[in-house]
DNA sequence: ATGATCTCCTGAGCGC
DNA sequence: TGCGCTCAGGAGATCA
């Protein structure tokens, strides 16, 4: 499940690997992802990506030709660079013909992601809705402080809202929440002042620290060159329902919020 | 207007 | 062993 680290990770790999390199064709399958945007894949053929930035889980991939594509990974998108001889494994929905003789392709076989490349002229406006990035250094507690203020979600199902604070996803909300001491249920705008900085620095500070650590490897994420993260990134309650806390030896518990489970500490998290 | 729920999709994991 | 059921979850659509 990428969520910022994991889609930052992957996006210096394609950096790497893609940026400068002229795609000589493009195969695609239109039908085969939720949305694709207003131009056919095709159409990236004979171009060059000259830049790739990012916003929160969505990559922004600028073309010579003017293009530009965002990209989502959803839940199991992945990137992989193959020299063409690989077989195409099942669920492949595009695959770059790079004029190194490499190819890179992108899978996912939930199909919860998306491709979708925009004419010249017209910019993506996918994330226009979304907030800042987490790892924005623009963001102030005080900023913070008034997005809270203003919700009557529980806190982690404000965490989990793209459009307050864009980059968090399941996991690094439930670890945050953790490091920030602070219950799920607790609404948003229930959240003490005196904590609030601090809940900003446990978000941001955990998708630093995962990021360092090449994005945590759950379940089957793999970078863009097929490594696993690095699996250095200590996972505190995150599916870890009935061990004991690492803070306070208290049971770790599970409940579902807004149809998604939430783990945490009954014992430190208020 | 806001938050909760439903929906998409498929593989993994489980029970019988 | 193998079938079939449930679950996971990002985020847009829909409901309350």
């Amino acid at each position: 499940m990428p969520e910022l680290p994991e889609v930052e990770t992957i996006r210096r790999g394609l950096e790497q690997g893609l940026v400068g390199r002229r795609i000589v064709d493009v195969e695609a399958a239109p039908d085969r992802l939720r949305k694709h945007g207003p131009c056919a894949w095709t159409e990236m053929a004979g171009t060059t990506v000259t830049r790739i930035d990012r916003h929160a889980k969505v990559m922004r991939w600028h073309f010579d030709s003017g293009h530009q594509a965002s990209v989502h990974l959803g839940m199991t998108g992945k990137f992989l660079f193959s020299p063409p001889d690989e077989p195409v494994r099942p669920h492949t929905h595009i695959r770059w013909f790079l004029d190194d003789g490499q190819e890179l392709r992108f899978t996912d076989h939930r199909r919860f992601g998306w491709f979708a490349l925009h004419p010249p002229g017209a910019p993506p406006m996918d994330t226009d809705h979304y907030g800042p990035d987490a790892l924005d250094a623009a963001w102030t507690p005080a900023m913070l402080e008034v997005l809270l203020r203003g919700s009557r979600a529980p806190l982690k199902a404000f965490l989990l809202d793209q459009t307050k604070i864009a980059g968090l996803g399941n996991i690094y909300a439930c670890e945050a929440l953790w490091r920030a001491r602070l219950s799920p249920r607790r609404l948003a705008s229930n959240t003490p002042s005196s904590k609030v900085a601090l809940l900003l620095a446990s978000c941001q500070d955990v998708l630093q620290d995962s990021l360092a650590a090449g994005g945590t490897s759950f379940n089957d994420y793999v970078d863009s060159i097929g490594e696993k993260g690095s699996f250095l990134f200590d996972v505190a309650v995150f599916h870890r329902e009935g061990q004991p806390c690492p803070r306070c030896g208290a049971e770790i518990r599970r409940i579902v919020q807004s149809g998604r489970s939430s783990f945490y500490c009954g014992g430190c998290q208020r």
